[in-house]
RNA sequence: GGGGACGUAGCUCAGUUGGUUAGAGCGCCGGCCUGUCACGCCGGAGGUCGCGGGUUCGAGUCCCGUCGUUCCCGCCA
């Protein structure tokens, strides 16, 4: 008989009826009838019902074991009576009653309870990660995504993918998020950074002919971490040759598709993923992660207010061309309460407020539709399709600055009404994200994503087009409001890239400096290539339902950026620093 | 870097306009209990109300400071 165990918690049935058995793991609930005293035993795979009396020798050593003590039974299993068989457990049918029993590791009294759903503070349950796991939800949390990022290597494999190892120690990139670095003992005064995505490795891989790469990589960056966003996390890196932005969507869709469709049980996922530009998801959605799981559309109504008697809009629409009034409808939210509550929201969000008509008895009620007139009020209701008892609401100014706030807005309304099925996985691509943006502080152009995107239009376009028009080929997989991946087309051409660096003010040499082994790869016969990347815990949160990336990684650090249970980050002790030609400065120590 | 919320028993929390000896549930310890699966019943231990100062006859409660925790913004694909 093996030392341990004979049977998992999970696997015995009435068929094991009469059999001896050994079962190890943890005592998760006791319950001691006096003469008759049961231990849930649990396991990975689940819970048996062990039973003892007086009958059996091991009685009085049972009586001493304590929650999640580690034990071992031996013992036969008994059928259980009618009346006792419990149907919430697969191994409801049988118990196990203890012959002998050892205990292979005593515990503490406990900091935090295994059993049951109670809540407990984050620091807790940070610094007794290994108790938090054993409970249900977080275990089948990790479960999941263990096989999720199976399925994700198996679905990448069949398409035909490769999974490449890239380097964790590599170079300091200057776009983006700050880097984590690693002081080089070899190099005096010299750094490693760790990589917030393998882009440039992937690129490279491709530029040496490997075609078609996936890897479940892992990435860093040195930010304030949030509840979508951490300083270290997983994605799921492609990267294909010899493509167009179509071929990448064609390749990563089913996949993506897949994994709802596999793990999310009965909640349906979207067919086909529409494909909606930047542009158009800022204009009717306020964001470009939208939430489409919300049916809520914004709409343009500036002509409505343009010389009304709505002066606080009006004035605005009149001194600047690029003024906007858009409206937001909100089908039964038709109440003063309602409108109120969304008013003193957007105040506390720090905005003047959330102008709003509701209509009722066929006609238009609020402090805007008097000023507007009845005229106005039945266009801006006619043109948004409502109805006795619902209402709208308002924000004007420049898009750009508002479209934001706008967003949230749509999203507090959409929720606040109950007129979004959560029970869903509403996908879709955004397209045709901008090449470059205005920076305002700066008075310039700059960057507006990933510099090293292809621009719609290629070389052409930047010679010719205002380059706050250009577009790249640069997509995000967004769903029910979260962004799950982004990629593009790679600008491939060097004598593109240097074009598109020069609009944005950096001449050739600081292209050399910042990114010379690119460029020389880039030089030597690149390939035209194209990828994305997905976000491992987003797609978890999405698919478990949760609503914070720590409930889906087995041990995430705090929002602090610390590991409470192995005490990270830590003082190095002086022999470290001296070999890693390091002084701190006291002074910033805390 | 900025803002909000919270700090009461091992844990989760309650605690009235400031008023005797600060409570409950879970856990822990002891006792009873042979069909429970959130077992039940009886008893017990356990608290400098985060810390420091102030107001007051009197502070868990009000004020100031400080430390800690947590959430949001800045930042970040």
């Amino acid at each position: 008989m093996h030392l341990y165990r004979t049977h998992t918690c999970g696997a015995l049935t009435a068929a094991n009826a009469g059999e001896t058995v050994r079962l190890s793991g943890w005592a998760h609930r006791i319950r001691d009838h006096g003469g008759l005293l049961f231990v849930d035993l649990r396991d990975h795979y689940g819970i048996t019902q062990c039973v003892v009396d007086p009958d059996s020798s091991a009685f009085a050593d049972v009586e001493k074991l304590h929650a999640e003590w580690v034990v071992r039974f031996e013992g036969e299993v008994r059928k259980r009576d009618d009346e006792a068989v419990n149907p919430n457990l697969p191994t409801g049918e049988i118990e196990v009653f203890i012959r002998s029993v050892e205990v292979l590791g005593p515990s503490l009294d406990l900091p935090m309870p295994v059993f049951g759903d109670q809540e407990y503070p984050e620091d807790t349950r940070m610094r007794y990660r290994f108790l938090d796991l054993r409970r249900d939800r977080l275990h089948q949390n990790i479960v999941v995504r263990s096989k999720i990022i199976a399925a994700l290597r198996r679905r990448m494999t069949e398409a035909g993918f490769s999974e490449y190892n890239t380097p964790v120690l590599t170079a300091s990139s200057p776009e983006g998020a700050r880097d984590f670095l690693v002081p080089s003992r070899l190099h005096a005064g010299k750094f490693y950074a760790l990589p917030q995505a393998p882009q440039m490795f992937k690129q490279l891989l491709m530029i040496a002919g490997f075609d078609r790469y996936f890897q479940i990589a892992p990435c860093f960056r040195d930010e304030d971490p949030r509840h979508d966003r951490a300083g270290e996390f997983y994605q799921c890196d492609v990267e294909m040759s010899f493509v167009e932005q179509e071929d990448v969507f064609v390749a990563f869709e089913p996949v993506i598709r897949g994994i709802f469709e596999e793990f999310g049980g009965t909640r349906p996922v979207t067919k086909v993923l529409p494909r909606i530009p930047f542009a158009e998801a800022m204009r009717k959605y306020g964001s470009d992660k939208p939430d489409l799981r919300n049916p809520l559309v914004m709409q343009s109504v500036t002509e409505h207010f343009a010389g009304s008697g709505f002066k606080v809009f009006a004035n605005q629409i009149a001194s600047d061309p690029a003024v906007e009034v858009w409206a937001i409808p909100a089908p039964k939210g038709g109440s003063r309460a309602f409108c109120d509550r969304m008013n003193g929201w957007a105040q506390g969000e720090g905005q003047p407020g959330l102008g709003y008509i509701f209509f009722r008895d066929g006609e238009g009620a609020g402090p805007i539709a008097k000023n507007i007139g009845p005229e106005r009020t039945a266009a801006i209701r006619a043109q948004l399709g409502l109805a006795d008892g619902d209402a709208v609401f308002f924000v004007a100014g420049v898009p750009a600055k508002f479209a934001t706030f706008a967003g949230q807005a749509r999203n507090k309304i959409g929720f606040g009404l109950d007129l979004v099925d959560t029970e869903q996985f509403a996908l879709c691509w955004i397209v045709d994200f901008p090449m470059y943006e205005w920076n305002e502080e700066e008075k310039r152009v700059d960057f507006s994503h990933n510099p090293f995107s292809m621009p719609e239009g290629g070389l052409e376009a930047l010679e010719t087009q205002d380059p706050l028009t250009i577009h790249a080929y640069q997509y995000d997989v967004v769903c029910n409001g979260y962004e799950l991946a982004s990629g593009a087309i790679r600008n491939h051409r060097p004598d593109i890239m240097e074009k598109a660096f020069a609009i944005a003010g950096y001449d050739r040499e600081h292209l050399e400096a910042q990114f010379g082994g690119m460029l020389r790869a880039l030089s030597y016969g690149a390939p035209p290539h194209g990828g994305l990347a997905a976000g491992i815990e987003r797609i978890v949160m999405l698919i478990q339902n949760e609503q914070n990336l720590r409930e889906v990684t087995a041990f995430p650090m705090n929002q602090q950026g610390e590991d409470l249970l192995l005490g990270a980050p830590s003082e190095a002790t002086a022999k470290q620093l001296r070999e890693l030609h390091i002084r701190v400065n006291p002074q910033d120590k805390k």
